[in-house]
DNA sequence: CTGAAAGCGCTTACAG
DNA sequence: CTGAAAGCGCTTACAG
């Protein structure tokens, strides 16, 4: 830029005043300027310029895994928003170490993102309080943090599970499982609440063996009809009730869309919902605070749908 | 930093020294400054103090879709040998949009990243040579570019579709067809490429009806198998055979993994790499550049191997 | 309409 | 072992 000034004759000021497109600069000199930008190929520093400023125009995304679909998505989704406003992501993935999310979120903050979008790792987050005081807004996504407060953008799990149980309910279906292998992590355990929730507002009877299938035992079990709490294990059921083609049929009804679903005979029913959706409120959260909004935490829940995949219809229950 | 030093009552630059961990400071003086940092709640701003450095420990990755799960894995893979190095990634996506991708590459090097790894649209890349020559380190990855010459990380589709064909051939094929909907992309066309070299090489015929079969003629052609040219065809493939099922036999083999692929019943054959890889051969290629390699443009291609995805073995060719 | 000075938060090069 | 000055590339606040 000095060497721009130079090279018009102009000071410093009178440069920046026509990278900036600022009023006041006549034609003349403007041309004289953007002439010496282009000999010399010249290109503002972004950087410097926030430096100055005290914004940097960047959100931090951090998630488990970068290579997932669903965090891919939710990037995907936040990116939607970010680029209208002219922000940039930086992306990193923690594959579920808290010590590692720490370590990416202490550096986004050092690098002074004006946000952060974090898929909280199980750990607690009390380091993120001095930097969230010291004016790096945050918001959660897909999971809640622990030991702060914080915008959150998250998936009706529990509605979710209330669909799927009513759904099969409306075929027939009374005697209804839950495959979710651990019950712990928040989601599968926000499943479980709505799955026990609606059985028991059906008046249907809830045998706790019911809640700890496996792949392996659901075929010989006494369901008629399951929930899988996420796509992998959607696949095993579907996989060992095909392994099992005499057992009798178990109607399957999977937590999360996959790839080529539509394939699959029989079908399957799933509840799925659009991961870029929780990207996109996330980052409306955050650029809401970003505008001045200061108001107590808030929770955005993404709604799920049904979505029958497959030509074949649900598997009545038998009577 | 001023307030710490004040705070310490030391100078900026004994600051900086306890910062970066600098010999030659008193234990009395280190304990003091720390100590000032300590209420202050003081952290570096990493940017500042880049910006004097000259470096930004920054890379940009540029793709189509950052929500696709292969430009995801990519960015994956990128991540994984930048975060050794204490790199930060940002991301965008251009939505195969040249000039999305031109204003994306733009702002990134305005922000003075180290480094570019892009996943170049169909457009012409001239406008990034200037950028080259200003010192951002730029390269390719899954497709190569036009205009410009850099190093590339691609995926070796000649060498994939020839083993399908191979794999094909030795299963009693010989009328093997090609399902690929467009030619003209750099990736079809380096895969159609590939086989009709197999072909020729194996002494097949290769009527040219063979490489533009659709989905729906697929069941009335002549071929007794199928190499298709993505997952989306493989899945029309499989779903347009599956809904003639009173037809003959065609053996499949798909470009691409897909979810779920092994609960296929029959199951197909892909010929599959991982996309991880390429993003850490891309970052590889980036990395070496900066760490002072100067030879002439390099291309690294990552090889596909074959995969048989569920219980069913491919389907022999009658006699 | 244009410019000289100070400063964003840090580091570099040089003294003491 | 410690510090005062200059500078990274830009903008802000103030003069002229």
């Amino acid at each position: 830029m000095k060497d721009v000034a130079a090279r018009a004759g102009v000071a410093l000021k009178t440069v920046s005043r026509v990278v900036n497109r600022e009023a006041g600069v006549t034609p003349e000199t403007t041309t004289r300027v953007l002439g010496a930008i282009e000999e010399l190929g010249f290109r503002r520093n972004e950087s410097a310029r926030l430096l100055r400023t005290g914004k940097t125009a960047t959100i931090g995304f951090i998630s488990d895994n970068w290579g997932d679909r669903e965090h891919a998505a939710l990037g995907r989704g936040i990116e939607e928003v970010s680029r209208e406003r002219g922000f940039l992501i930086f992306a990193g993935s923690t594959d579920s170490d808290p010590e590692r999310e720490e370590q990416l979120a202490l550096s986004l903050c050092a690098r002074r993102v004006d946000g952060l979008i974090v898929v909280p790792t199980p750990g607690d987050h009390e380091y993120l309080i001095s930097e969230i005081e010291a004016g790096i807004t945050t918001v959660f996504a897909l999971r809640p943090p622990s030991h702060v407060t914080a915008d959150a953008a998250l998936v009706d799990e529990e509605g979710a599970a209330r669909m799927a149980v009513a759904h099969l309910a409306a075929h027939g279906h009374r005697r209804i499982g839950y495959l979710g292998g651990d019950h712990f992590g928040y989601r599968s355990g926000e499943l479980l609440r709505g799955y026990r929730a609606a059985m028991a507002s059906a008046g249907f009877p809830a045998d706790e063996a019911w809640t700890s299938l496996t792949p392996r035992n659901l075929v010989d079990s006494t369901v008629t009809a399951v929930l899988c709490g996420s796509r992998e294990h959607t696949a095993l059921a579907l996989r060992s009730l095909a392994a099992a083609p005499n057992a009798r049929r178990v109607a399957v009804v999977g937590f999360g869309d996959f790839e080529l679903a539509d394939y699959l005979t029989p079908g399957v029913t799933v509840v799925t919902y659009d991961s870029a959706e929780i990207g996109r409120a996330a980052a409306e959260l955050l650029f809401g605070r970003l505008d001045g909004y200061h108001g107590p935490p808030r929770r955005v829940y993404v709604k799920a749908r049904l979505v029958q995949r497959g030509a074949a219809e649900i598997s009545p229950a038998r009577a």
